[in-house]
DNA sequence: ACTAGCCATCAAGATCGCGTCAAAATTCGT
DNA sequence: ACGAATTTTGACGCGATCTTGATGGCTAGT
C-alpha cells in the first residue's frame, strides 16, 4: 500500500487530509514537528511526504534540505504564505511541489498521485536511506557507516566521499566525478585529495590491501567492489 | 544546453518566457499551436516543455495525453483557468506541473527547475553501457573487460584502445583514428604504439592466432572481428 | 631468391601516478 | 580566544605503465 507521510501542526488541517486520502486506500502516517518528519522519513520510507512549511520547531525549508540529503522522496510542500522567493526557496531546496492555502483536496490529490508518478519512474527499486554494499553499511540520515557490524568513525568529508561511491557499487567514479560531487565544482584536478582521503579511508574501513573494497582504477578514478556483481 | 519548448498563443507572453530563459542560457523554442507543439517535441526532444492550455486548435489537455503516449518529457503547464477540475485533469493526463496565471517569473523558473531535477534523477539510474562484441564484454562504466565470462586486466591505454574498436564492431579504425582517440590529437603518425598495445591486447585477450578477436587490416588500421554481421 | 615495407614480439629505461606520512592551515565548538 | 578536529599542502618512495629501440617474421613485388 502506498504511504504518505502528513507533516502539520494543524489539528483541522491532519484531519482532513488524512480522511481524504484514507479513503483512497492511502496508508496515512502523522507528524506534527520537523524533526519528527525526518525521523520518521527516516524509518517509515514513504512513497511521498506532505508537509507544511509552518511547523513548530524546525523551519520547513530546513526540513526539505536535510531529508535531500539523502532520500529522494517527492515532497509536497503546503503553506499559507504565497510569497514567491517563498515558493522558489522551498522547490530549489528540494521540493516537488508547492501548494498554497486554501487549496482544494481534489487538487493536493491529483498532486500527490503525480508525485507518486514520478517516484514510480525515478526509483523501481525502492531508495533506502541505508545503503549496503557487502559488509559495508552506509546510513546516510544518521551519518553513519559500518564494516561488519563494527561501526565506523568517519570526517565529514570521508564520509561524502564513501557515500557517493556507495550509490554507484562497482562503478567506476572519475576522479573529475568524485571532486566536484566532494569537494565542488570548481575542484576539478585537485587530485592529490582523493589520494589522501582514500588511503584514510582505506586504513579506517580496514581494507585488505589484496583484496580492497575501495578500489583504484589507475588513471581513471575510484569504485567500491560489488561482491553482489563481481568478485573482485 | 538544456531545451526548454515554450507552446502559448499569446505573443507578449511568450516574449517575456523567452526573455526570462534564455537569459539564463536555456535554449528556448517556441510554437503556437497544439499540433505544433507535438511536432516539436517529436523532432526536437526538448528537456522541458512549457504548456498553456489554451491553444486556438487543440485543447492542452489533449495534448499532454498525445504526448504522454510516446515521451516524458516533464511538462508544466500554464492556465489562466483556475478551476479545480481542470487542474487535475491535467495532471492526470499527465502534466507534471499547474502554474495559474498570472504567476511570476520566479515561480515560472524554479518549477522548470524542478521538472528539470526530476528528469536529470531518471536518467543515472538503471543503464550499465556495456559494449558487447562476440563473447567479448566492455563495461565502459566499471571499467571492466571480459572474454568469455573471465576478467581481464587491462591497464588504462590499453583498456582505451580496446574500448574504441568495441565502439565499433566489425569497422576498420584507422592508424591515425585510433591514435588520436587514444594518445592525443598530436600523436598521428606513431604507429609503433599501436603494434605495441594490440600485441600486448592479444596477449591478455587470450587470442587464438588463427581466429583473432582483433585482426590486423596492414596499412590500414585494426578492427575487432563481430561475429553477429561477420565471420572473419 | 632477394629486397623493401609492414608487422609482432621482447626487453630495458624513463616516466607517471599512486600511497603514505607529516606538517601547516583552516574550521569549528566551547 | 583557545584547543581539537579536520582539511589542505608538500615531499618522497615505489611500482605499474608507457615509451623506445632492437630483432625477427611475413608478404608482395622484382
Amino acid at each position: 500500500m502506498t504511504k504518505v507521510l502528513v507533516v502539520d501542526d494543524e489539528p483541522a488541517l491532519l484531519r482532513a487530509v488524512r480522511a481524504a486520502l484514507t479513503a483512497r486506500q492511502y496508508d496515512v502516517a502523522t507528524v506534527g514537528t520537523g524533526q519528527g518528519a525526518i525521523d520518521a522519513i527516516a524509518l517509515g520510507a514513504p512513497d511521498v511526504v506532505v508537509l507544511d512549511l509552518g511547523l513548530p520547531d524546525i523551519d520547513g525549508i530546513e526540513v526539505c534540505r536535510r531529508v535531500r540529503e539523502w532520500s529522494d522522496v517527492p515532497i509536497v510542500v503546503l503553506s499559507a504564505d504565497g510569497a514567491e522567493d517563498r515558493k522558489v526557496q522551498a522547490l530549489d531546496e528540494g521540493a516537488d511541489d508547492y501548494v498554497t492555502k486554501p487549496f482544494s483536496t481534489a487538487e493536493l490529490l491529483a498532486r500527490i498521485r503525480v508525485a507518486l508518478r514520478h517516484r514510480n519512474h525515478d526509483a523501481p527499486a525502492g531508495d533506502d536511506a541505508v545503503l549496503a554494499v557487502g559488509d559495508l553499511e552506509v546510513d546516510l540520515a544518521r551519518h553513519a557507516v559500518t564494516v561488519a557490524d563494527r561501526n565506523v568513525d568517519l570526517t565529514p568529508k570521508e564520509f561524502a566521499f564513501l557515500a557517493l561511491l556507495a550509490r554507484w557499487p562497482g562503478r567506476v567514479l572519475t576522479h573529475r566525478t568524485i571532486l566536484q560531487e566532494v569537494w565542488g565544482p570548481e575542484y576539478g584536478s585537485e587530485s592529490q585529495y582523493l589520494r589522501v582521503y582514500a588511503s584514510q579511508l582505506r586504513k579506517k574501513l580496514d581494507d585488505d590491501p589484496a583484496r580492497p573494497r575501495l578500489v583504484t582504477e589507475p588513471g581513471v578514478g575510484y569504485r567500491l567492489v560489488d561482491p553482489a556483481s563481481d568478485g573482485g
